[in-house]
DNA sequence: GTAATTATTTGATCCAGGTCAAATTTTAAC
DNA sequence: GTTAAAATTTGACCTGGATCAAATAATTAC
């Protein structure tokens, strides 16, 4: 529970009060790696906070799977739409590595939204940090060589892109895995 | 005024004392055609709530202007790391058309938000209506052929494509004039 | 440990869209 | 209006990265 503490800690300061409340609605979850975390078909009823492993969203496109971020230690993970409509979206998640994190429901997050201003503000804050990524990430996928996206994956996920398979790298990245493989070779 | 309230409205719930105080902070400004509203040299501390008109946020590569979003009517435009951070970012803002808007400090927006936990709010939900796009427009840069971009432009930007010039368009979308040129002629 | 499955690499070929160049149309300035 | 400047279109050509196919390597299951 203290990873969690310490992550919002970057954002607000946390009374005792916010803290127990915390306490009381994040419950450990488990996943074995492989294992499908959120099917599109349903509602992601819930955020994970991951504490260990790594998860990854993901959306089909003429059958095939389109890796469309990872998440990793001390992030949060859901299907960003489908959590907050609570309709179904257009995401998958799964476990590319066995993964335990720390789930809220959207639910008792909406109730601690409404009982916590300070909560309001980590949530505009967090947001506007990985807000700042997504843009970064516009920017890299325009007018940029493959050579020059992977670096900017390299860089992105800097300390944990080895833990990550090739062609989930290359669907992130809007390449086919042969040239991904060509491009880490060196052609 | 009134239509910035609207669009407050549609968040959140305005109490008369916070409508006073936004009025108070928000300022009416007005920018000719072809105005560069914020040099990238510079730090962006004010965001403008567009009434008419429409701005521009570009960057430079290579010495090229690269357009990296529009904002029109009933929008918010502001280089938005800058913005944040209080720290000159790289976008350059210009009114690609004559523009009126309301605008607030940076200053006096944090103000507001440790007054009014509802601007919290209102900050975090409209960001998130953001964040969609954002990620949408990610989907749409990978995997897709110049003529797809194209058709999810014209569906963003559904009603005020047509004021916007090619060239800009094309950049927005990580294509060159030319093939956006063809593709419009339908080749 | 061995077989089966899945991931990665390598090779050959092809085309969408880039580049460079120039003509034409539109817009702005006086 | 006339001229100048900027935006858009058109043409010819070329290349980065896609596609298709098959070999090799690495994981996983039993």
């Amino acid at each position: 529970m203290d990873t969690v503490f310490a992550h919002f800690s970057r954002y607000i300061s946390l009374s005792d009060t916010l803290k127990t409340e915390l306490a009381a609605v994040l419950t450990p979850v488990h996943f074995s790696k492989g294992e499908l975390v959120l099917d599109a078909e349903r509602t992601c009823t819930r955020s994970y906070f991951i504490l260990q492993g790594m998860l990854r969203a993901y959306f089909l496109k003429d059958g095939k799977e389109i890796t469309d971020f990872f998440s990793a230690e001390e992030e949060w993970c859901n299907s960003p739409k489908s959590f907050y409509t609570q309709q179904p979206g257009e995401y998958y998640l799964d476990a590319i590595e066995p993964a335990d994190a720390m789930a809220i429901s959207a639910r008792d997050l909406v109730s601690l939204f409404d009982r916590f201003p300070e909560m309001e503000r980590y949530a505009r804050l967090s947001m506007g940090t990985v807000f700042g990524h997504l843009m970064e990430r516009i920017a890299s996928l325009r007018f940029t060589s493959a050579k020059e996206k992977y670096a900017h994956f390299l860089q992105t996920y800097e300390g944990i892109h080895h833990r990550i398979p090739l062609g989930m790298v290359a669907s992130y990245l809007g390449i086919t895995q042969e040239t991904l493989s060509r491009l880490r070779a060196d052609r």
